[in-house]
DNA sequence: TTGAAAGCGCTAACAT
DNA sequence: ATGTTAGCGCTTTCAA
């Protein structure tokens, strides 16, 4: 800038003035001065800028587990949406689920001082985020809570979706209802299992914990599950898949075994209308999961203080063929 | 930091020893230090310190058309990949194929002081940019070529994995194939026209213009142009369809209308192993065009000086059943 | 309308 | 082993 002010002719504070657009400056003036821009290929240094003004970056963190996942991507899209119109930008890392990287990754975002953060978290203690949030950096959870601490958090009902799916195979006439899903230390897991043997319970059937299977962490592994489950001497008549990695493992063993089984997926799939058997899903808008999470953030930022706030995203059952049609009585 | 340094009782650069890990502290020294950091939750600032450090900010930029795209999350996702392993962060903006919100994003980027740039650009003028590159900044262009400037440019083979389709629809005995794409502007589709048309020179059939339906940007014009050639007095025994969206927009109208037609896709689908009719898809590994523009700038980035390079990924054609068999002769 | 000087929070270079 | 000083590139404050 001191560059631009000798080549202009003018004093450093009359570029600045120029730069930013502040009035008070000759037009003749200002046309050296942008001439002398172009010449130099000058950019305003935005690091020096934010040092001396109020501190702000315009830039909002975004910790998840996986950029290329199709459910954070659309979480992405959706604060995107919402950082946009606040002319800021969206700093991305993604954690593995790796507590320890995830950990790494937001001290990286606090210390470029992002002016706030969202975070989809790995199970852990987040008690070291407390003294970041007690300076006044807006720190809100999406789609798991944190562990040990009070913070903004949005959540998928996942427990009211899971048992929504499964009553409605219990409308269907099923009895034997399986489920296979992730581990139950994740959060979203335990969620929809609980969802799970809530319908059971309030309808009076029998939980059978050999047609449960837990632990799926990928396509692969899921089709096995289910071939244990068809292997089995009274197999489910039906069953309820704990995310859209398992669904597909699911559905390519069905493929391949042809069995017949009623199947609801949670999360809906994209393609779900032109599979062989269009599938039944547990459905949710994970792009207004993203703007909700970050209207918490920005809402904050405008001087918002109210204690932290827990809200939950619905979840809606789409209804195609795989779920199949009323069982003969 | 000067506060940690007045509550530890030591002078400001003792703190900064500590908080660089720099050797020459003694250890009753450093506990104090980091008691008192501790204490006031004190953070780095990395905006000041790359003010003073050789001006990294061990920041990449990415500009994309939408991060909810499948494509560019894969892309966003390999990009991360390398971005990762030096310690470094991505920004990520949306550009929505508009051209003056791109330049105003690769600004912001570039005020912010990003170590580099990749960018997937709208159709435009980047001579802007001269000035930026001319001042070190790597500036890497990744799916489509930049205008009127020479940078370093990743493209996939769009004309070659388009011919390669066609030639294949072109062995199994048919001759009138369809063609349904995106807008010839587009650059991307314009080259998978390219090689559509080069396949049929080749091989010395005759190109009919009214089965090539141009200018679908979505699903639903796409089933429309569908529509369309099917109603033609000679409609095509086989279609190529421009990008996925058309594929999803041709497939769901095929499932409504039963007709028979041999299809193959550029771009594959995830699911499209489990579609009613798998799909014959021109695929290509997206994750690997952002690892591979990320090394682009990194390189530059480690002191490669050399002229500007432009890498094909190449494209395979993955056969399914959507395809067909052998026409009968 | 324009400019001079101070200082944001840190690190590099040089003392002690 | 620790401290002092200057200055990164900008904006703020005040003066001309």
């Amino acid at each position: 800038m001191i560059d631009v002010a000798r080549v202009a002719d003018v004093s450093l504070k009359t570029v600045s003035r120029v730069v930013n657009g502040e009035p008070s400056v000759r037009p003749e003036t200002e046309r050296r001065v942008r001439l002398a821009i172009t010449e130099l290929g000058f950019r305003r240094n935005d690091a020096a800028r934010s040092l001396r003004q109020r501190h702000r970056t315009r830039t909002l963190g975004l910790v998840i587990s996986d950029v290329g996942n199709p459910f954070y991507s659309a979480i992405a899209r959706g604060v995107e949406q919402v950082v946009r119109t606040r002319d800021m930008l969206l700093v991305t890392g993604s954690s593995d689920e790796d507590p320890e990287r995830e950990r790494n990754l937001i001290r990286e975002l606090l210390e470029r001082r992002v002016d706030g953060l969202i975070v989809s978290p790995a199970p852990a203690d987040h008690r070291y985020l407390l003294a970041d949030m007690a300076h006044g950096v807006p720190i809100v959870f999406i789609d798991r809570p944190p562990g040990r601490i009070e913070a903004d958090t949005i959540l998928l009902d996942n427990a009211g979706g899971a048992r929504a799916a499964v009553e409605h195979l219990l409308e269907l006439g099923h009895e034997r209802i399986g489920f296979i899903g992730d581990l139950p230390t994740i959060f979203t897991a335990a969620e929809r299992l609980r969802g799970y043997r809530a319908a059971l319970d309030a309808h009076r059937v029998r939980k059978d914990r050999e047609i449960v299977h837990l632990g799926s962490h990928n396509a692969e592994s899921a089709g096995r599950a289910l071939r244990e489950l068809l292997a089995l001497p009274a197999p489910p008549t039906a069953l309820l898949t704990g995310n859209n990695r398992i669904t597909i493992g699911v559905l390519t063993e069905l493929a391949r075994s042809h069995a017949a089984l009623a199947l609801i997926g949670f999360d809906d799939l994209e393609l779900a209308d032109l599979l062989g058997r269009p599938l039944t899903a547990v459905a949710y808008d994970a792009e207004e999961l993203g703007r909700r999470a970050a209207a918490l953030v920005v809402r904050r930022l405008d001087g918002h203080h109210g204690p932290a706030e827990q809200l939950i995203e619905p979840t809606s059952l789409v209804v195609r063929a795989s779920s199949g049609s009323r069982l003969r009585a």
